[in-house]
DNA sequence: AATGAATGAGCATTCATTCAT
DNA sequence: GATGAATGAATGCTCATTCAT
């Protein structure tokens, strides 16, 4: 590998990231990362193969280690006797993330359609959704209740990670993101756990 | 001369429809607009200046009217003594206008992008962040609380709204959807109200 | 399929076959192809659905009927007593080829690098050379001779074949193609024959 | 200053040699260049004036050898009484020549195309055709004799080369190259001589 | 009114060549 | 002398828009 100038590099990643959260993956356009970067459009090619290789260098390790965080929680089975300590181990493991990864999060889940990445946030959501029912089901069943139509699990935990993003995309100070992630966990789960008591 | 067929601006409005909620905006090709529509592509100019003002003639209806029916809902001031009641009249408002544009709406809600309208579902979300407050603040005041920071209702209503669109583009039947919405609303206000009593 | 007008196409063609005769496929560019048919670069993709389709259409047909009068002498295996009679019927059938196809074969053989007919003029040659040692062989193993290496048969074949394009390149007049080649083949493989005999 | 380093010149020159033989003059990429010499790209431009010039200075020996010993061929204009005798000299010649810029000529004649050598397997091919007609126009005269189109000279001298050329590409040794030749020799004017006697 | 052929600026990507260090 | 980062024009291709008919 040659040596090619950190400044150079970073300017381009700057201007790119900024572009992709501008225009999404498909619509934005190397000409404009080459002009913001301040260099010939030409030279973009020198640090990164492609378009897509730009893309993926700037999200690769937010969805590399997003991808074991899902991984870990989609492990863990056992429902909990209070919510409010599955709340507190799981905004744990986001913050931890999110600490590293916020803009590249942000990308990967609003701005990566065209992409590989682009079912990046359906999956998360599925996830969620999947443990929402894991706490849910036995409840239901201790009622000798069922759903018939389970797709409102999907819809709050869409609505929940949708919340989750906002509070991501507004606070830049990691404990207030994590107060206020922690709330909305309480208020999504832990009343909505009671709505099915 | 300006006389221009209906039946043919019907056509074109029909596929462009069609081809903006499977492609969005930006995506969207006028050759096949033109080709659904069952015209030549030089035509559709003839009724639609850009794909711009095809895209704004579909949506400003929905716009318009959606635009009225929140500034209803906002000036609504009084606070509801038992939420199901406030959450039956909204839903009745809200399916009262999907009943005649639920495609428009998820046009501009989803594939608005690049176009004037983009900033529509933040518009809806900043009425229900409205509404949350006069409907939660008399509640705080009267406990001598207040919330240094309200982002969560902003938070709250969008993840709702989210949650309601879902809810419009998965189910094509009123009634269920009315069913579903009204379900949203308990589980997010009934419960998230208690939360703050 | 719209309406297309037959006399752009030819002129892109025209454009085409000149434009590859001179820097062969890859070399190409449609810009120039373009400029040279005197209308846009976008247009020619109306007319055509890449580079690699204009080359497609232009030497398809002679590459179909190439290929079938190949496979007719391939599948010819008897030794003739006499190579006249066998080089008039091969004349025959390369001349009634070339009658049709004479400037798309050039461009099939000498120009189609990087395309996918880039062996035929290899494969060809290979045929040639299977009808040269299906002639010599019967002659060489009543001599109880072999050839430890008959790489020999694929360079007369080789040349014999480039000889042939000259002739094709250099003369309009197929009934003098017709006789030159025939002198061609009297020369190669009468008297080379001879050589084995 | 204008000293260079003959070293780095000839390590310029084997990778360039390497990389056109590989790719053709055309498709010869100057950053393969540059690092199969081992040497930054910029600094190539300081041996070689541009990718042309690095063309030109390899061939060029071998492209004056190559003339002059064509100049020779060509004066020579005995007939010769016995076809084998002036085999062996034509190809001792060549063999001569072939030691040194085996390489360089197959460049020069399978390569070059797009350079200013383009034509030089075209010289070749004149002298070659001329020598043939030296041989053949004093039998044909003996005999009354006369063609009126003596474009299958050429045509001959083309197939005996690009023969000629395909024993140098697949043969290494020296000695296998000189008997395929001389074997080619043969065939082609001993055969083709009694045709004309 | 309608057609659809034509335009031209846009896209991502490549590479011979230049130039500041 | 040497480096390798930077340039910029070229490539094939797409598509909203225009315009002669």
């Amino acid at each position: 590998m040659q040596y090619l100038k950190e400044e150079v590099k970073n300017n381009i990643i700057t201007a790119a990231v900024q572009e992709f959260m501008d225009k999404g993956y498909h619509e934005a356009s190397m000409r404009t990362i080459a002009a913001n970067a301040g260099i010939a459009l030409g030279n973009v090619y020198r640090y990164f193969q492609s378009k897509d290789d730009l893309f993926n260098q700037i999200v690769e390790p937010a969805y590399t280690k997003f991808t074991s965080m899902v991984f870990e929680l989609y492990e863990y089975h056992d429902p909990v006797p209070e919510i409010r300590l599955l709340a507190e181990s799981i905004t744990d493991k986001i913050m931890e993330f999110f600490d590293k990864y916020q803009t590249e999060l942000l990308i990967l889940i609003d701005k990566s359609k065209g992409s590989k990445y682009e079912n990046v946030k359906e999956d998360l959501i599925k996830l969620v959704d999947h443990r929402i029912k894991c706490e849910i089901e036995p409840i239901l069943k201790a009622q000798d209740k069922k759903l018939e139509d389970d797709y409102i699990f999907y819809v709050i935990a869409t609505a929940f990670m949708e919340g989750t993003f906002m509070i991501i995309r507004k606070y830049k100070d990691q404990s207030k993101i994590k107060d206020q992630i922690g709330l909305l966990l309480i208020i999504f789960f832990d009343d909505f756990y009671n709505h099915f008591k």
